[in-house]
DNA sequence: TCGCTTT
């Protein structure tokens, strides 16, 4: 490896359009360009200080860190109002955390502190490392070995203060920024509470699956089942993801009988109950990941009758996001018993990590050649492109081909699941450079690569604005995103540039000048520009105030 | 609003 690949490396980018840079391409393929299609080497097969799939830039930290230090700084600020305009009857507790950096880069990344702030009543202490919790609560060796094998060696903010509240029993709403390590905040107590294995006989658990995991869609449920099987390696826990298949091996009792835990989708689950293969009556510990998401009206349907299968009277519910709005946090404490509510950083911000710029492309024709120019300066592959719509995400990838762009992978939900397998897959090799998708893969999904995100298309809520940028800057590395906008854009662009201000970054001025969005702005951000909607939305929101008077 | 997800 030449001084000059050293150089491009650890700049953080590699050139995009292959011919013209054919020979950086080249550099990347040492020992393997015996094959064309072969794709850049990648993770250990690079020596480390050239892995730009991990390097961190020197140069970007400094401010990084800077800008870290500041946002702390005004959320303190915040933080205090909020605890004086807090309940009298509730507990107060604040404090702060220490969330665990990548193990991984432990060298390279300083840990992230963030704020935490619990609410409810009798709050348990938090556990600064695991073998706290191990002492208070008995984790099995077995289970630390687990954590150690896979690199958690510290506990996150969420991991500190969650699981000691699931392991007394209590239900929990957790808030804690995308990347802060929630799987493992509600797995982990999970396997510590069902104490063993049904199948073990070291249990009187009764008959029947104890605990249930809901996400939103098919990856991000085969991700938490992929980190299930992290924690129960080397003891018998029967951990199934829920599917078709699955599913029809359940109408054999015994099979049925020896499962331990369900990862699933909503839909998936609520057909087997309604099929009568599956009895949800022994559940002791049932989890939406990605609440707001799982409480909103296409999938409150199904929880409901989730929820009510779940029959056990000592079921425990919990719900996780990175993103509570008002009214699904209502639907969420509304559902649970005494909740404690924990709160890691600021909620609906995200992590100042993240890199965030917005873009003007002034229409939609201008997006494919703005993003072709992006393409041939440096670059952090992989990258993550989001559109709107399930055909502009294939065209785009297509376009992308068709441009000399190599390594470009598609993923939406209209894709076969097999396609959609190998998709990810492609990605968590690092096989992919740029993967252009939809919504589906905006929440939940840790491919650790990621780099930079690309807004494509405007995202519709500031929800999903944070967490499609929440795809990078995870477990304490740094991340890039870059938001498009158009004209079109601009009834959303507000609502955007408040939440990127709010992680201590700045935007163009005359942004922040811009007209407020309407009063609903809480529930549904952006609305529309045109006034006779926004005389509308305000006349409902007075509507709303002069009922509850 | 619409499009996104879920069989």
């Amino acid at each position: 490896m030449s001084i000059e690949a050293f150089q491009l490396l650890s700049r953080g980018g590699v050139q995009f359009n292959k011919n013209k840079y054919k020979k950086d391409v080249e550099l990347f393929n040492v020992g393997k360009s015996e094959s064309k299609s072969k794709r850049p080497a990648q993770g250990s097969e690079l020596p480390a200080a050239l892995d730009f799939f991990k390097y961190a830039q020197g140069a970007e930290r400094k401010r990084k860190i800077d800008s870290v230090k500041r946002d702390e700084g005004g959320r303190s600020e915040k933080k205090r109002k909020k605890v004086s305009e807090s309940e009298g009857n509730m507990d107060e507790d604040e404090e702060e955390a220490t969330a665990k950096s990548d193990t991984h880069n432990n060298s390279v990344i300083p840990r992230q502190r963030h704020r935490v702030t619990t609410k409810g009543s009798n709050v348990p202490e938090c556990a600064e490392t695991f073998e706290a919790l191990r002492d208070r609560y008995q984790l099995s060796s077995h289970l630390m070995l687990n954590l150690s094998k896979n690199g958690y060696s510290y506990p996150t903010g969420i991991q500190s203060y969650g699981a000691p509240i699931l392991l007394q029993g209590r239900d929990l709403a957790a808030i804690s920024p995308t990347g802060t390590g929630k799987t493992i905040s509600y797995l982990l107590p999970t396997f510590v509470s069902l104490r063993a294995p049904v199948a073990s006989a070291e249990t009187d658990a009764g008959l029947g699956v104890r605990a249930i995991i809901l996400a939103p869609t098919r990856e991000l449920a085969h991700q938490i089942y992929n980190e299930c099987l992290k924690l129960a390696q080397g003891r018998k826990w029967r951990v199934v993801l829920f599917s078709k298949a699955t599913a029809n091996t359940f109408s054999d009792k015994a099979v049925r009988d020896k499962i331990d835990i369900i990862v699933s989708t909503p839909l998936r689950l609520v057909a087997s109950l309604q099929s009568g293969s599956l009895s949800l009556s022994n559940v002791r510990h049932l989890i939406f990941d990605e609440a707001d998401r799982m409480l909103d009206n296409e999938f409150l349907p199904q929880i409901e009758e989730i929820v009510a299968a779940c029959t056990h009277p000592d079921v425990q519910k919990a719900v996780f996001s990175a993103t509570l709005p008002a009214n699904a946090e209502k639907i969420a404490l509304d559902m649970l018993r005494d909740p404690i509510r924990v709160v890691v950083g600021l909620k609906d911000t995200p992590l100042p990590l993240i890199a965030q710029s917005l873009t003007y492309v002034a229409d939609d024709g201008s997006k494919l050649p703005s993003l072709l120019t992006y393409f041939s300066q440096p670059y952090n592959p992989p990258v993550l492109i989001f559109t709107s719509t399930q055909p502009r995400a294939s065209s785009l990838a297509e376009e992308l081909l068709l441009n000399g762009i190599s390594n470009v992978d598609c993923l939406h939900a209209g894709m076969s699941t097999k396609e959609r397998q190998d998709a990810v897959s492609r990605m968590r090799k690092g096989e992919s450079w740029v993967m252009v998708s939809t919504e589906v893969m905006a929440r939940g999904m840790d491919f650790k690569g990621v780099r930079e995100v690309i807004n494509y298309d405007f995202p519709t809520t500031v929800q999903s604005y944070i967490h499609r940028i929440g795809r990078t800057g995870r477990a304490g590395r740094s991340g890039k995103a870059v938001t498009f906008f158009t004209d079109t854009d601009g009834p959303y662009l507000k609502s955007i540039a408040n939440v990127i201000l709010q992680s201590g970054q700045s935007v163009p001025e005359w942004i922040t000048k811009l007209p407020k969005p309407s009063k609903m702005k809480r529930k549904q951000m952006g609305k529309t520009k045109r006034p006779e909607m926004v005389n509308a939305a305000r006349k409902i929101g007075r509507n709303d105030a002069i009922k509850k008077r």
